[in-house]
DNA sequence: CGGTCTACCTGAAAGC
DNA sequence: TGCTTTCAGGTAGACC
Protein backbone atom coordinates (compact mmCIF):
# COMPACT_ATOMS: atom_id res chain seq x y z
CA UNK A 1 0.00 0.00 0.00
CA UNK A 2 1.20 3.48 -0.91
CA UNK A 3 2.24 5.64 2.15
CA UNK A 4 4.29 8.16 2.43
CA UNK A 5 7.84 6.68 1.29
CA UNK A 6 6.05 5.20 -1.55
CA UNK A 7 4.85 8.98 -2.69
CA UNK A 8 7.81 10.15 -2.06
CA UNK A 9 9.58 7.44 -4.36
CA UNK A 10 7.05 7.31 -7.18
CA UNK A 11 7.87 12.05 -7.24
CA UNK A 12 11.14 11.44 -7.35
CA UNK A 13 11.33 8.76 -10.43
CA UNK A 14 8.71 10.99 -12.23
CA UNK A 15 9.79 13.96 -11.74
CA UNK A 16 12.59 14.05 -14.34
CA UNK A 17 10.26 12.63 -16.61
CA UNK A 18 7.37 14.56 -16.05
CA UNK A 19 9.08 18.23 -15.93
CA UNK A 20 8.49 20.46 -18.92
CA UNK A 21 6.53 17.85 -21.01
CA UNK A 22 2.86 18.67 -22.03
CA UNK A 23 -0.02 16.76 -21.26
CA UNK A 24 -1.82 16.54 -24.47
CA UNK A 25 -4.89 15.31 -22.82
CA UNK A 26 -6.46 13.46 -20.39
CA UNK A 27 -8.69 10.22 -20.81
CA UNK A 28 -10.85 9.34 -17.80
CA UNK A 29 -12.78 5.92 -18.13
CA UNK A 30 -14.90 6.42 -14.71
CA UNK A 31 -16.30 8.98 -13.85
CA UNK A 32 -14.16 9.60 -10.72
CA UNK A 33 -13.09 7.37 -7.80
CA UNK A 34 -13.85 8.72 -4.43
CA UNK A 35 -15.01 11.56 -5.72
CA UNK A 36 -16.05 12.86 -9.47
CA UNK A 37 -13.06 13.59 -11.45
CA UNK A 38 -12.85 18.13 -11.47
CA UNK A 39 -13.58 19.10 -14.77
CA UNK A 40 -10.75 21.39 -14.48
CA UNK A 41 -8.39 17.92 -14.97
CA UNK A 42 -10.31 16.74 -17.63
CA UNK A 43 -9.75 19.61 -19.33
CA UNK A 44 -6.04 19.76 -19.56
CA UNK A 45 -4.83 20.21 -23.05
CA UNK A 46 -1.49 20.79 -24.01
CA UNK A 47 -0.59 21.89 -20.63
CA UNK A 48 3.05 22.07 -19.19
CA UNK A 49 4.20 19.94 -16.24
CA UNK A 50 6.19 22.55 -14.32
CA UNK A 51 6.96 20.53 -11.19
CA UNK A 52 6.26 17.52 -9.32
CA UNK A 53 5.97 17.82 -5.77
CA UNK A 54 4.52 16.04 -2.54
CA UNK A 55 2.45 17.23 0.29
CA UNK A 56 1.38 14.49 2.51
CA UNK A 57 0.77 11.32 0.56
CA UNK A 58 -0.58 13.50 -2.29
CA UNK A 59 1.32 13.69 -5.18
CA UNK A 60 0.82 17.50 -6.74
CA UNK A 61 1.90 17.68 -10.98
CA UNK A 62 1.74 21.43 -11.30
CA UNK A 63 0.74 23.45 -14.23
CA UNK A 64 0.19 27.21 -15.28
CA UNK A 65 -3.05 27.38 -14.08
CA UNK A 66 -3.65 24.99 -11.17
CA UNK A 67 -2.53 21.52 -9.59
CA UNK A 68 -3.76 18.06 -10.17
CA UNK A 69 -3.63 16.65 -6.77
CA UNK A 70 -3.14 12.32 -6.80
CA UNK A 71 -4.00 10.41 -4.22
CA UNK A 72 -3.39 6.59 -4.55
CA UNK A 73 -5.85 5.52 -1.17
CA UNK A 74 -4.51 2.24 -0.88
CA UNK A 75 -4.17 0.07 -3.76
CA UNK A 76 -3.70 3.23 -6.48
CA UNK A 77 -0.48 2.87 -8.60
CA UNK A 78 0.80 5.30 -11.51
CA UNK A 79 2.78 3.78 -14.34
CA UNK A 80 3.96 5.86 -16.83
CA UNK A 81 3.87 3.33 -20.05
CA UNK A 82 3.28 4.41 -23.78
CA UNK A 83 -0.07 4.87 -25.02
CA UNK A 84 -0.76 2.41 -27.54
CA UNK A 85 -0.53 -0.32 -24.39
CA UNK A 86 -3.41 -2.01 -23.95
CA UNK A 87 -5.29 -0.91 -20.73
CA UNK A 88 -5.43 -2.79 -17.64
CA UNK A 89 -8.51 -3.93 -15.58
CA UNK A 90 -8.92 -0.97 -13.07
CA UNK A 91 -7.27 1.80 -14.96
CA UNK A 92 -9.44 4.71 -14.24
CA UNK A 93 -7.80 7.68 -15.93
CA UNK A 94 -5.14 8.57 -17.62
CA UNK A 95 -2.82 11.69 -18.92
CA UNK A 96 -1.77 11.43 -22.28
CA UNK A 97 2.22 13.05 -22.87
CA UNK A 98 3.05 14.82 -25.58
CA UNK A 99 6.32 11.78 -26.15
CA UNK A 100 3.64 9.16 -27.10
CA UNK A 101 3.69 7.78 -23.59
CA UNK A 102 1.04 7.98 -20.76
CA UNK A 103 0.85 8.44 -17.25
CA UNK A 104 -2.01 5.69 -16.07
CA UNK A 105 -3.93 5.99 -12.51
CA UNK A 106 -5.09 2.18 -11.59
CA UNK A 107 -6.53 1.65 -8.30
CA UNK A 108 -8.74 -1.43 -7.79
CA UNK A 109 -10.04 -0.22 -4.82
CA UNK A 110 -11.03 3.19 -5.75
CA UNK A 111 -10.08 4.53 -2.09
CA UNK A 112 -7.81 7.02 -4.27
CA UNK A 113 -9.01 10.81 -5.22
CA UNK A 114 -8.23 13.42 -7.94
CA UNK A 115 -8.08 17.00 -6.99
CA UNK A 116 -7.91 20.04 -8.77
CA UNK A 117 -6.01 22.83 -6.62
CA UNK A 118 -6.57 26.45 -8.45
CA UNK A 119 -3.46 28.17 -8.78
CA UNK A 120 -2.48 29.83 -5.80
CA UNK A 121 -4.62 28.10 -3.15
CA UNK A 122 -4.44 25.34 -0.91
CA UNK A 123 -6.61 22.18 -1.58
CA UNK A 124 -9.11 22.29 1.88
CA UNK A 125 -7.89 18.46 2.17
CA UNK A 126 -4.39 19.47 2.52
CA UNK A 127 -5.39 23.36 4.91
CA UNK A 128 -5.63 20.62 8.15
CA UNK A 129 -2.45 18.38 7.84
CA UNK A 130 -0.20 18.19 10.17
CA UNK A 131 3.51 18.84 9.66
CA UNK A 132 5.83 17.06 6.99
CA UNK A 133 7.31 14.02 9.74
CA UNK A 134 10.74 14.62 7.94
CA UNK A 135 10.61 18.34 8.08
CA UNK A 136 12.05 20.54 11.19
CA UNK A 137 8.60 21.62 12.32
CA UNK A 138 8.43 18.24 13.47
CA UNK A 139 9.98 17.76 16.40
CA UNK A 140 9.89 16.77 20.22
CA UNK A 141 7.78 20.31 21.37
CA UNK A 142 5.58 19.88 18.48
CA UNK A 143 4.34 16.63 19.65
CA UNK A 144 4.40 17.32 23.14
CA UNK A 145 2.04 20.61 22.50
CA UNK A 146 -0.45 18.13 20.66
CA UNK A 147 -0.43 14.76 22.39
CA UNK A 148 -1.58 17.04 25.19
CA UNK A 149 -4.83 16.77 27.48
CA UNK A 150 -4.95 13.61 24.47
CA UNK A 151 -6.70 10.40 26.29
CA UNK A 152 -6.87 8.83 22.39
CA UNK A 153 -4.25 5.74 22.60
CA UNK A 154 -0.62 7.07 21.44
CA UNK A 155 -1.05 4.87 18.13
CA UNK A 156 -3.85 7.23 17.18
CA UNK A 157 -2.36 10.05 17.72
CA UNK A 158 0.44 9.31 15.43
CA UNK A 159 -2.11 8.07 13.07
CA UNK A 160 -4.13 11.44 12.96
CA UNK A 161 -3.18 13.75 10.14
CA UNK A 162 -3.81 17.01 12.05
CA UNK A 163 -1.20 15.81 14.28
CA UNK A 164 1.79 14.84 11.73
CA UNK A 165 0.85 13.28 8.17
CA UNK A 166 2.48 10.44 6.75
CA UNK A 167 2.42 7.41 9.68
CA UNK A 168 0.39 5.19 8.62
CA UNK A 169 -0.76 2.00 10.34
CA UNK A 170 2.76 0.40 9.07
CA UNK A 171 4.80 2.74 9.73
CA UNK A 172 2.88 4.26 13.32
CA UNK A 173 3.74 0.45 14.39
CA UNK A 174 7.21 0.23 13.71
CA UNK A 175 8.23 3.73 15.15
CA UNK A 176 6.36 3.01 18.22
CA UNK A 177 8.10 -0.86 18.71
CA UNK A 178 11.61 0.98 17.54
CA UNK A 179 10.41 3.54 20.61
CA UNK A 180 9.93 0.81 22.94
CA UNK A 181 6.26 2.27 23.56
CA UNK A 182 2.89 0.65 24.33
CA UNK A 183 0.26 1.49 21.36
CA UNK A 184 -2.50 1.83 23.62
CA UNK A 185 -0.52 4.51 26.54
CA UNK A 186 -2.71 7.42 26.16
CA UNK A 187 -1.06 10.06 24.14
CA UNK A 188 -1.19 13.05 27.55
CA UNK A 189 0.82 10.17 29.12
CA UNK A 190 4.15 10.03 26.62
CA UNK A 191 6.54 12.00 28.58
CA UNK A 192 8.99 14.39 27.03
CA UNK A 193 11.80 11.72 26.58
CA UNK A 194 9.20 9.50 24.93
CA UNK A 195 8.15 11.99 22.63
CA UNK A 196 11.87 13.21 21.91
CA UNK A 197 12.22 8.90 21.43
CA UNK A 198 8.98 8.90 19.00
CA UNK A 199 9.96 11.54 16.74
CA UNK A 200 13.36 10.41 16.21
CA UNK A 201 11.78 6.52 15.42
CA UNK A 202 9.48 8.33 13.25
CA UNK A 203 11.60 9.94 10.99
CA UNK A 204 14.44 6.80 11.16
CA UNK A 205 11.21 4.64 9.96
CA UNK A 206 10.21 6.71 7.17
CA UNK A 207 13.97 7.14 6.15
CA UNK A 208 14.39 3.53 6.05
CA UNK A 209 11.50 3.23 3.87
CA UNK A 210 12.53 5.61 1.32
CA UNK A 211 15.76 3.88 1.32
CA UNK A 212 14.01 0.80 0.12
CA UNK A 213 11.54 2.44 -1.93
CA UNK A 214 13.08 2.58 -5.09
CA UNK A 215 13.24 -0.59 -4.90
CA UNK A 216 9.97 -1.44 -4.28
CA UNK A 217 8.82 1.47 -6.67
CA UNK A 218 10.42 -0.68 -9.59
CA UNK A 219 8.64 -3.79 -8.69
CA UNK A 220 5.70 -1.32 -8.14
CA UNK A 221 5.70 0.44 -11.38
CA UNK A 222 6.09 -2.92 -13.50
CA UNK A 223 4.02 -5.19 -11.26
CA UNK A 224 1.45 -5.55 -8.82
CA UNK A 225 2.56 -3.15 -6.12
CA UNK A 226 2.90 -6.39 -3.68
CA UNK A 227 5.03 -6.37 -0.30
CA UNK A 228 7.70 -3.60 -1.13
CA UNK A 229 11.09 -3.73 0.54
CA UNK A 230 10.33 -2.07 4.01
CA UNK A 231 7.31 -4.63 4.30
CA UNK A 232 10.03 -7.29 4.01
CA UNK A 233 11.99 -5.51 6.97
CA UNK A 234 9.34 -4.85 9.45
CA UNK A 235 9.61 -5.94 12.57
CA UNK A 236 6.23 -6.16 14.29
CA UNK A 237 3.32 -5.20 10.98
CA UNK A 238 2.20 -8.25 9.38
CA UNK A 239 3.76 -10.68 12.36
CA UNK A 240 1.26 -11.10 15.06
CA UNK A 241 1.66 -14.09 16.93
CA UNK A 242 5.57 -14.97 15.69
CA UNK A 243 8.30 -14.00 18.10
CA UNK A 244 9.63 -10.80 18.97
CA UNK A 245 12.53 -9.94 17.40
CA UNK A 246 13.95 -8.32 20.22
CA UNK A 247 12.95 -10.91 23.24
CA UNK A 248 11.01 -13.86 21.52
CA UNK A 249 7.78 -13.35 23.23
CA UNK A 250 4.83 -13.69 20.76
CA UNK A 251 3.91 -10.58 19.22
CA UNK A 252 0.27 -9.21 20.20
CA UNK A 253 -2.29 -8.22 17.85
CA UNK A 254 -5.06 -5.48 19.17
CA UNK A 255 -7.75 -3.75 17.64
CA UNK A 256 -6.90 0.02 18.87
CA UNK A 257 -9.15 3.09 17.10
CA UNK A 258 -10.36 0.30 14.06
CA UNK A 259 -7.07 -0.30 13.12
CA UNK A 260 -5.17 -3.63 13.58
CA UNK A 261 -2.20 -3.28 15.73
CA UNK A 262 0.67 -5.71 16.02
CA UNK A 263 3.25 -4.65 19.15
CA UNK A 264 5.00 -6.34 21.79
CA UNK A 265 3.77 -6.35 25.65
CA UNK A 266 7.27 -7.15 26.76
CA UNK A 267 9.93 -4.56 24.67
CA UNK A 268 6.82 -1.58 24.99
CA UNK A 269 5.22 -0.24 27.95
C1' DC B 1 -15.47 19.62 20.17
C1' DG B 2 -12.93 15.41 21.45
C1' DG B 3 -13.35 10.85 20.78
C1' DT B 4 -15.06 6.82 18.48
C1' DC B 5 -17.09 4.30 14.89
C1' DT B 6 -18.21 3.20 10.11
C1' DA B 7 -18.63 3.38 4.97
C1' DC B 8 -16.18 3.26 0.98
C1' DC B 9 -14.08 -0.89 -2.38
C1' DT B 10 -11.95 -5.18 -4.24
C1' DG B 11 -8.98 -9.06 -4.00
C1' DA B 12 -6.22 -12.06 -1.20
C1' DA B 13 -6.41 -15.16 2.32
C1' DA B 14 -8.59 -17.70 5.67
C1' DG B 15 -12.48 -20.54 6.96
C1' DC B 16 -15.69 -24.13 6.18
C1' DT C 1 -11.64 -28.87 -4.07
C1' DG C 2 -14.50 -25.02 -4.23
C1' DC C 3 -17.46 -21.86 -2.34
C1' DT C 4 -18.22 -18.25 1.37
C1' DT C 5 -16.64 -15.07 4.71
C1' DT C 6 -13.32 -12.07 6.62
C1' DC C 7 -9.91 -8.76 6.53
C1' DA C 8 -7.01 -5.02 4.93
C1' DG C 9 -6.55 0.24 5.15
C1' DG C 10 -6.68 6.30 4.41
C1' DT C 11 -9.97 9.41 4.82
C1' DA C 12 -14.23 11.81 5.64
C1' DG C 13 -18.28 12.14 7.80
C1' DA C 14 -21.65 10.59 11.28
C1' DC C 15 -22.58 10.22 15.91
C1' DC C 16 -22.85 11.12 21.01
Amino acid sequence: MPELPEIETLRKELAPTLLGKRVSKVKAYRSGLREAFPPEVLALHNDVITGVERRSKYLRLLFASGSVLIHLGMSGQLRLVSSSEPLQKHDHIEFLLDDGRSLRLRDPRRFGVVLWETLGDIHHRLTGLGPEPLSEQFNKGYLLSRLKGKNTPIKTALMDASVVVGAGNIYASEALFDAGISPFTPAKQISAYQAEELVASIKKELKLGISLGGSSMRDYVHADGSLGGFLSQAKVYGRAGKPCLGCGHPLRSDVIGGRGTVWCEQCQH
